[in-house]
DNA sequence: CCGGCTATGTAACACGTGTTAGTTACCTGC
DNA sequence: GCAGGTAACTAACACGTGTTACATAGCCGG
């Protein structure tokens, strides 16, 4: 049982030689004699030594790591598909460049403080509102990062979707459909948003729906909006308020693909029927949204691509090209079979 | 632009006093009078100090970060369910204990190679053999380790799965159904397995499978075997090539739910009927299966739990109580609409 | 036989932190 | 007026590495 790691200074003493040309046998072999670097690599084998991790990345100050820092728990962020296709791409990149991937979860719920315990590179910063202390916290820190699912902000690079475009064609359509009765599902808010308004993708996306309103002499006063973290059971629940009230909704919206599951599986309890009765649309379009029955009705927006383009740019600012670019990706409407015109119009 | 993160030698000149002063302001206020105390923090704020993340945690000799040793590459990993799911239960632990979570992918195709650039307390080693290098350098480095879809290895924990009961359950309801020329999809071995032979998940598997032909008089020699990596798409192409033969099989096993996907988009391809003509089965259970049509049967595993009680281990581990459990997780036999009696019984 | 070069090894510095031991200065009690 | 205690702060050590600047010895050519 030994108590302790043997250390580069170990190695030196068992095998009579400085702690330098132990470091040198190991790195920079042809900066030593033959003979003696058989001799340390001999003793350390014997010993069971192995340089130290974090002494080395202190030294060199690089870690070859890149940081993901998320605004939800682990646990639900492995849940959601999103983040899986999006940590894929960001991946692929990993892969090619030998960078390792640091998944870090808000601490005791503050985003904030989950900082500093993450030994990285760099941040890819998911779903933060820009004004918010973190983004602060990383200037300060001078280390590189990079925005998404956010707002445009100069001193750091970012990878957006045209959100108020996909959300406007998806509203678009339900309403030239003949829906007037629209209800939105959104995401809540992190923990510690407070009452400060909407910000970023979900701003984006309630505008688009908004634009759209406004070309049929409605407007987002007119719908019922409904916010809920983004899983499965919270869409459900949601949905089956939605469903209990007067006068119910003949389309619903919602803002997520996981949403939209969700409000499926509220309104197939109902016995409401799926597209006859009620329309359902979501957003992002999953794998599972084709599998999905009915198929879903949803906004495409490129995932994976948006993993790759964040980790890129990351990498690239890590080694000081300063330059910050902004990415806008474009989206799409799949129209499957979760819509339908509204039932209700001879009434 | 400031040429160089400021360090607490900064702000300890800036402020007039010791380092160990800078620190104990931030760690220890009552260690230190009130006054200096704020003179300290203005001076750091004025600077933009914040402590750097390597140099405290080499000092206190803890990451806060698990690592999960990953056979494969990141993208790959992240494309499969299995492990999301796996990570997920991981992460649920993560969060309650306040840790972070490093994706290890392999350096340069090599695993060992990874090992050394993360900085970590432990890891979950996913998918390895006991009998590789990779098991004697974490031993060596004497940092604690877990290992998963694994064998049995004295020295450390382990969480495992009932694949030899589970195999045999499924292939057993095959031949029951009166199958006789079976196929197995298995996964192919990791890059560097090289010739060695079937070890950990995958032999128990086989092992399950032979059993239950032993007992219809049959054996593995009967069946045929192809191996592929685990993506939808190989399991795609090795039905193709499957179907192609002289006789080809009446029911295939996959030992892996995405290898079974694949699988099925082989048959439909060549309008071969699923389960009339051919029943195809899996191993996993992925929620994906359940909405699959057809839906899939297929051998359920555990996998949040296991993802769980692997991370509860290693944490254990790290703590110093220096018990070595082994887990045995159970299977169930989940049948849905992939399979059915053999058509061709009569001829 | 001596000046200059190369091969080999070492001392010292740098990376940045937390903490223990030790030094002042001050106040209290007798 | 002095022993004894405490508050406030600092010097030094520890964590473990890589690398630069310097010292020593040996070789070669003139």
């Amino acid at each position: 049982m030994r108590s302790r790691k043997p250390t580069s200074s170990d190695v030196a003493a068992a095998a009579g030689v400085s702690r330098s040309a132990v470091s040198f046998a190991f790195n920079n072999p042809q900066r030593i004699s033959a003979g003696t670097r058989q001799r340390i690599l001999d003793a350390a084998e014997r010993l069971g030594y192995t340089p130290n991790t974090l002494g080395r990345m202190l030294q060199a100050g690089t870690t070859n790591s890149i940081g993901v820092l998320l605004p939800q728990r682990l646990a639900q962020v492995l849940e959601n598909p999103y983040y899986s296709r999006f940590l894929m791409g960001a991946g692929q990149v990993c892969d090619r460049e030998g960078y390792t991937l640091l998944l870090t979860p808000p601490l005791q719920d503050s985003v904030l403080k989950a900082i500093p315990y993450a030994a990285v590179d760099g941040f890819i910063v998911c779903g933060l509102e820009v004004d918010r202390g973190e983004v602060a916290e990383l200037d300060r820190r001078g280390i590189p990062f990079v925005l998404i699912d956010s707002d445009r902000h100069e001193g750091a690079p970012s990878v957006e979707v045209d959100d108020r475009g996909g959300a406007a064609e998806v509203a678009r359509y339900l309403l030239e459909l003949g829906h007037r009765r629209l209800a939105v599902l959104s995401i809540e808010p992190g923990p510690d948003a407070a009452v400060r308004g909407y910000r970023g993708p979900l701003a984006r996306r309630l505008a688009g729906i908004g634009d759209a309103l406004g070309d049929f002499g409605l407007s987002l006063d007119d719908v019922r909006l409904a916010e809920v973290p983004v899983t499965r059971h919270d869409g459900y629940r949601a949905t089956t308020g939605l469903m209990a009230r007067a006068d119910p909704p003949t389309a619903i919206i919602a803002l997520s693909d996981v949403l939209a599951y969700g409000a499926v599986d509220a309104l197939q309890e109902l016995a409401v029927d799926v597209p006859n009765e009620v329309s359902v649309t979501g957003f992002d379009d999953l794998a599972e949204s084709a599998w999905f029955r009915p198929r879903l009705t949803t906004v495409r927006q490129p995932i994976v691509t948006k993993g790759r383009m964040a980790a890129d740019f990351l990498i690239s600012a890590i080694r000081g090209e300063d330059q910050h670019p902004h990415q806008m990706l474009g989206t799409s409407l799949i129209i499957r079979d979760s819509t339908a015109k509204p039932q209700s119009l001879p009434h």
